[in-house]
DNA sequence: TTAGGGTTAG
């Protein structure tokens, strides 16, 4: 074997000596041979710039900067070749500090100098010395350089201000392929593809420009978030019309296109076409089975490509991920194994992608694990963390996470945002309610729809119906979820005629009814019992609209049978259901027994339940207290029994209760407050005001309960301590918002009717199914619910 | 010496 071409620290196999790995800093010696001869400082322009080129080139930055300090007044050309080698070496901040240097130093910066100063803002996400950088270009006068302005394109554009691209796009004086290429991919970035795809064929229109590839990759790109199959197969023909189809990059882009599509038929035929498939071939494939519901392909595809002598990487196992969602758990706990095995972590998507994982599968322990042991976390990784608890039903952990997020310096993004708001609407609290409502107004997503939604959810969830309504009506852009949230927000508020009304506006505003629309409309019929008008809905959804009726519409119509008290053509409803019928359907005839007062009927729903979910708390409590009621002491012990058997406990009722910023928590008999004395002996004279008799309050059913559960009177339940507390806390006349996390009982919802009379007050109280507005004696509900 | 996106997380 030759030897002259080897590096002069190589021995003869090509392999660096050992000798040489001990030297310090060799290569400082064998860039050039004017370096072995001369000092630095001796070196003319020419030898420095071509000595410094071969370390930058080479990816030496330590012997390039060496150099570059021994140089005396370095010009622009070596300033910028100093910048290029850091950013393309990915010293982001380094390409900055020298940038700044050189602007100390007195050198002007050039056309070259800005590209490189682009890219290192957009690669440290520094938005701020981005626009500082726009602004240096104004006053230099290089504004309008095709090079720079390409580069300000793909920033803005990953900065998400696509708009502000598009200025610079539409200033340009020349525009080339890589100026319309950015635009197109700008858009597709920022998530309008209809709008990349315009710009794709006005390329070809207004500049007579032909479709490169890079185009091409975009436009498929843009086809996949419209979904539109269509455009792609056009994009396909333009694609073969014009040489393209042997490209693997292209081939790849055109089957994820129709992956992503839905189409996985013609992704499988173009697969099978291609002449060379690599591992991003095979990725997108997998991905394309594990995004359209076929997990057993996707897992096929593994062995299938380690045939054809490509191994998995890390993106593989990304790909994978979402068919664990199918084929559940154990499969997600073996890709985590072969990501370990193959030494794929750490790696920041996948473990991202973990996370997102174990969350969905209800491990949320797993989740939790892998985000404290990771040593690099994005946004992604913090946003999927939010929304891992917010799936699991932890809200408070969620926020505290997303406070915890805030406190580092990263911005929240619509992701973190969307994720975080249904924390806030279960929390329920106002306060926090509308601590986030003023951050997020003040962020760049405070005229967001996806966010807006969210906040007239929230309000809604929160008991405040009024600011819900104020944000719909304010907001610029409503969409389908606009309308669909706020009818029912009303409906959750027992506004059932003011919800229909809101459905009519929607529908003579040309906007088309969905399956979750109908959900709204048919739960605000039932809240308020809106008998007929839940009827007329529940036909025309499927006469005029052509939407068949899921499980959630039927349960709403099974709510409304029972409003009528017909629990037998209730149960016949049920049974001639094309769905299978699920503990939430037989549960509404649970209530309606209650309220009919039909044990028989109760029992027959109870067990069919148990059946479904043997630990449906709720079912136990609501059985029980009908034996109670009935004086069934023997059948109450029995369920109590069968609760402790099946490890059931019942939940502590809790009521809540907000007073200048702070939430005050009431529970049965609580005695833990400052005010609890004064609290008890109000809750007495309104108890004797409202004509509550030792029958009515002070009697509890259960004889051996008596005495030693005093805490279990009425009277002293936590809703009324809380409604108590709020009428002596707070101005005469203005109402009083009170939350609860189990069901009002009968004899408080009889009780704080008279109570709303008695004080001329509104009393608002939220429960898990909805909010009871009593006013002047008179509940919302219709003492239904 | 200067601009660029085949598959990948929320």
């Amino acid at each position: 074997m030759a030897t002259a071409f080897l590096p002069s620290f190589c021995n003869n196999s090509g392999n660096i000596s050992p000798q040489r790995l001990l030297d310090p800093q060799p290569h400082l010696l064998s860039a050039s041979n004017d370096l072995k001869t001369k000092p630095p400082s001796k070196l003319n322009k020419a030898s420095v710039a071509r000595t410094l080129l071969s370390y930058i080139d080479s990816g030496r930055m330590e012997g390039a900067l060496s150099l570059f300090e021994t140089t005396k007044k370095p010009d622009t050309f070596l300033w910028n070749l100093m910048i290029r080698g850091y950013a393309n070496s990915e010293f982001y901040q380094k390409a900055m500090d020298f940038y700044h240097r050189m602007q100390a130093a007195g050198m002007r910066a050039d056309n070259f100098t800005f590209p490189f100063v682009i890219k290192s803002c957009i690669a440290l996400s520094s938005f701020d010395e981005g626009l500082k950088v726009h602004g240096r270009l104004f006053k230099v006068g290089l504004d309008s350089d095709l090079f720079i302005c390409n580069s300000l394109i793909g920033m803005y554009s990953k900065f998400g201000l696509v708009e502000d691209a598009e200025r610079v796009f539409d200033e340009m004086p020349i525009r080339d392929i890589v100026s319309w290429n950015s635009m197109i991919d700008g858009y597709v970035l920022n998530g309008e593809g209809w709008r990349s795809l315009i710009c794709f064929r006005e390329m070809q229109e207004a500049s007579g420009l032909q479709h490169d590839r890079y185009g091409v990759m975009s436009a498929l790109a843009a086809c996949s978030l419209e979904m539109s199959a269509n455009q792609g197969k056009e994009i396909h023909c333009h694609v073969i019309r014009h040489g393209l189809e042997s490209d693997i990059k292209v081939q790849t882009s055109l089957l994820d296109m129709y992956c992503k599509c839905g189409k996985v038929f013609y992704a499988e035929r173009l697969f099978q076409t291609m002449n060379q498939r690599n591992v991003v071939t095979w990725n997108a494939l997998i991905g394309g089975y594990a995004l359209n519901n076929q997990p057993h392909k996707a897992f096929a595809c593994i062995v299938e490509m380690q045939a054809d002598s490509i191994g998995p990487d890390a993106v593989t196992m990304v790909n994978l991920l979402p068919a664990c969602q199918v084929r559940g758990i154990s499969h997600g706990k073996a890709i985590h194994g072969l990501s370990i095995r193959k030494s794929f972590l750490p790696h920041l998507v996948l473990e991202t992608a973990l996370i997102d994982m174990y969350a969905k599968c209800g491990e949320l322990g797993s989740a939790e694990w892998l985000f404290d042991q990771m040593t690099e976390k994005s946004l992604v990784s913090w946003n999927a963390m939010i929304a891992a608890y917010v799936q699991n039903g932890r809200n408070m952990k969620a926020l505290e996470v997303f406070l915890n997020l805030c406190n580092r310096n990263l911005e929240p993004d619509l992701f973190t945002i969307s994720s975080i708001m249904p924390a806030y609407a279960e929390l329920a609290s106002l306060q926090y309610g509308k601590q986030i409502h003023s951050y997020v107004l003040k962020s760049k997503y405070g005229s967001n729809t996806l966010v807006l939604n969210c906040i007239i959810y929230m309000y809604a969830r929160c008991g405040d119906l009024k600011t819900s309504r104020e944000v719909f009506d304010r907001m610029v852009c409503k969409d389908i979820v606009s309308w669909n949230t706020i009818i029912i927000g009303y409906g959750y508020h027992g506004h059932g005629k003011i919800a229909l009304d809101l459905f009519s506006d929607m529908k003579s505003k040309g906007i088309q009814p969905n399956e979750s629309t109908f959900v709204s409309v048919l739960t605000a019929c039932s809240l308020s019992g809106l008998v007929d008008e839940g009827w007329l809905n529940f036909n025309a959804m499927q006469q005029e609209y052509n939407i068949s009726p899921q499980i959630e519409h039927y349960g709403c119509m099974v709510d409304l049978l029972g409003r009528t008290g017909d629990l037998k053509e209730a149960v016949d409803f049920i049974e001639r259901m094309p769905l299978v019928p699920t503990a939430r359907i037989w549960g509404s005839l649970l209530t309606a027994s209650r309220n009919k007062n039909d044990i028989e009927m109760a029992e027959f729903a109870a067990e069919k339940i148990f059946a479904l979910e043997h630990d449906n708390t709720g079912c136990y409590v609501l059985l029980s207290s009908m034996y109670a009621d009935a004086g069934r002491w023997s059948d109450v012990e029995r369920v109590k029994s069968l609760m402790k058997e099946e490890g059931v406990q019942k939940t502590t009722a809790r009521s809540l209760l907000e007073l200048d910023g702070k939430t005050c928590t009431f529970i049965n008999g609580d005695m833990s407050h400052d005010q609890s004395n004064i609290t008890h002996e109000v809750s007495d004279i309104l108890s004797k005001g409202i004509g509550e008799t030792a029958n009515d309050s002070d009697f509890v059913f259960n004889p051996v309960e008596v005495g030693a559960k005093k805490a279990s009177l009425p009277k002293r339940h936590s809703v009324r301590l809380a409604v108590v507390f709020g009428l002596i806390s707070t101005t005469v006349g203005s109402p009083i918002l009170v939350k609860k996390n189990v069901r009002i009982c009968n004899d408080c919802h009889h009780a704080i009717k008279l109570i709303s009379r008695y004080s001329k007050r509104e009393i608002i109280i939220g429960d898990t199914r909805i909010y009871h507005h009593f006013t002047d004696g008179f509940c919302c509900c219709g003492d239904y619910w």
